[in-house]
Formats: C-alpha cells, sequence, structure tokens
DNA sequence: GCACGATTGTTACGTTATAACATTTTGGTG
DNA sequence: CACCAAAATGTTATAACGTAACAATCGTGC
C-alpha cells in the first residue's frame, strides 16, 4: 500500500494542491509528508522527527508539530487520536470525514468513507441540538489479512 | 448534570455494580470514581490525582492510572482519546457503546449511544474484512446551550 | 497463622506536546 | 533593488501524559 512511488505519488498531488490554494509546501513539510507517505504504519512525531535526522540532525519537536498541524490543515494527512500517530490521507483532493480501522496484528490502518456512518453520527448529534465540527472515528480490531492467518492453520 | 448528589449515586451504582461482579471497589477506585462524577468536566489523570492530594498528599502517577485501568475495565468511566481526559460513564450498569459530543465552548461532554452510528461503522468495518473490537467515536463540535447563547443577541 | 494473589507505594523514566522568543526566509511594494 | 511585513523555522526549556520495575501491604481462604 505505501510505497516509495506511492509516496512519490502523495507529494506531487500535495504539490499541486497547495499549489492551487495558495499555500506553501516548504521542504520541511514535503519532507514529513514524504516519511509518512513513504510508511506502511502510522508514524508517531518523535518517529518522523528521527527520520528527519537523517538529513538535518539539528530538528527540534516543535519543527515536526508545526508541519503536522500544516498537513493536517491541508488535509494531507490525519492523526490517528487512539495511537498518538499520523498517517497519509488517501483522498486528500477532496474534503471528506474519514473513519480508521486499525489492526491491532500488524498495526495497519485502513481509511474509509462510510456517508453511513457519517450520517448517522450528525444526525445523533443535531438530535441533541449539537453541531458537529470535527470527528474521530477509530476502529480498533483485526484486518482482513490476520483473520486469514489465523483462520488457515500454521 | 454532574452534581454531588450525582456523584454519590454514580458510586453506590459501582458499589452494586463491583459486588455483584465480584471484584473490589477499593478506597482508591471510589475515590477516584467520585472525583470523576463530581466533575462537570472530563478530568485529567493529573487532576485527579491534585484531588487526591486532598486525601492522601503524596500520591504518585501509576496509582491513578491504575485506578482508572480498573473504573474503565468495568465500563464505570470512560477515557476520550481526543481530550486525553476522562468521564463517568452514564449508564454503567449495561454493556454498550458510545459516542462523545464535546462541546468546544464549554467543554461539556453528552454521551451518546446510537445503535445506528455503531451499526454502520460495523457494517462498514465488516464489510472490509475487518474485526472490530474497540471503537473510539468523538464529535467535537458546539452544544445546543452554548449554540444558544450565541443566537440570541448578548 | 500463613500462604497466595491482588492491591498499593515508590522511584525513576519514557513519550507526547507546547510555550515563548529569536532568527531567517519569502513575497510583495515603492 | 531595497525594504517591509508576514510567514516559516530555529532554539531552549518545560508542560502534560503515561508506564516499567520492584518493594511493601492488604485480604481472603485454608
Amino acid at each position: 500500500m505505501s510505497t516509495p512511488q506511492h509516496a512519490k505519488k502523495a507529494v506531487q498531488l500535495a504539490e499541486r494542491l497547495c499549489h492551487e490554494r495558495g499555500v506553501r509546501l516548504t521542504q520541511q513539510r514535503r519532507d514529513v509528508l514524504a516519511i509518512i507517505s513513504a510508511s506502511t504504519r502510522p508514524l508517531g512525531a518523535y518517529d518522523i522527527m528521527e527520520a528527519l535526522r537523517a538529513k538535518q540532525p539539528r530538528i527540534a519537536p516543535p519543527t515536526v508539530y508545526r508541519a503536522l498541524d500544516f498537513l493536517r490543515a491541508e488535509g494531507l494527512i490525519h492523526k490517528l487520536e487512539s495511537l498518538h500517530a499520523y498517517v497519509g490521507c488517501q483522498h486528500p483532493d477532496h474534503p471528506h470525514f474519514s473513519q480508521f480501522l486499525i489492526c491491532n496484528d500488524c498495526g495497519d490502518v485502513d481509511e474509509l468513507h462510510s456517508a453511513g456512518v457519517t450520517g448517522s453520527l450528525d444526525d445523533a448529534a443535531r438530535a441533541r441540538g449539537f453541531t458537529p465540527d470535527h470527528r474521530t472515528i477509530e476502529v480498533v480490531g483485526r484486518c482482513a489479512r490476520c483473520s486469514d492467518e489465523t483462520s488457515h492453520t500454521k
């Protein structure tokens, strides 16, 4: 799912989107996005900082968090609250609400965009007079691949 | 919503449930539950520790986290991942999946139990071959009361 | 009483995140 | 081009959240 090619594509798409939006995808931000996009797993901020240090040995936490804030604001990455970790967005080119399936076994994350989930949640919220702004929807469990592995006798 | 009476009732109910389940609601655990139940707001672990120190000045973090772990395992409290904070459970007497509405303005939290939300989320997950275990569903926005306040001219 | 598991105490540390202020870079304007 | 203002980054320090590891104590059943 996440390969060097995938990372390159993600960065190229981000370049285009940021240009269209009149915001600056600086080298730092590009680097952070590339690191996240190249990973098959969610990365913590300090993991990202480690990776950045290959290029810039003196990087400090605020630099990383600022890049993460920017990328999140532009919808280029998502934060998984239940893991304190970050993943690339699968569809950064249009606004959407996501749900995440996080596998306990292999650590892989799948990003969903179920209109039914968002709809029923927003309905339930509005029934209480609540106006939704940001949604955090994460499911921890076991992915299809890992379920298959254990259903076969090893 | 959360008053001293409410806190007392929550503790009494917890007493009964723990007794039925054959687990021990010790003084520490009772104190932590009482502190959380008496608050109108989600409390961080260190907030709780501060409150405990009124009785026991030498409390350290592990003590608090152990009590929180117990109370969560028994379904007596919930953790709000997006706030790193804890709230009392509204319906500890039967197992359920919750969704939380978190007001950006006043900080109040409302606990929902929408079968529609859980159902559509689990459906979406299973459609990907994913087996759900634990769910984190939190909505940040503006509650009814705070919306009312600003719609009236001040 | 005593043996055992459960609970709590204690010390130290790991991880995640931000405040505050200095410096540099960038893009527009005269 | 030189200058300015805003944006971005650097830097230092610290806040906030959470756990590992081991010792001491408590509680219950035998």
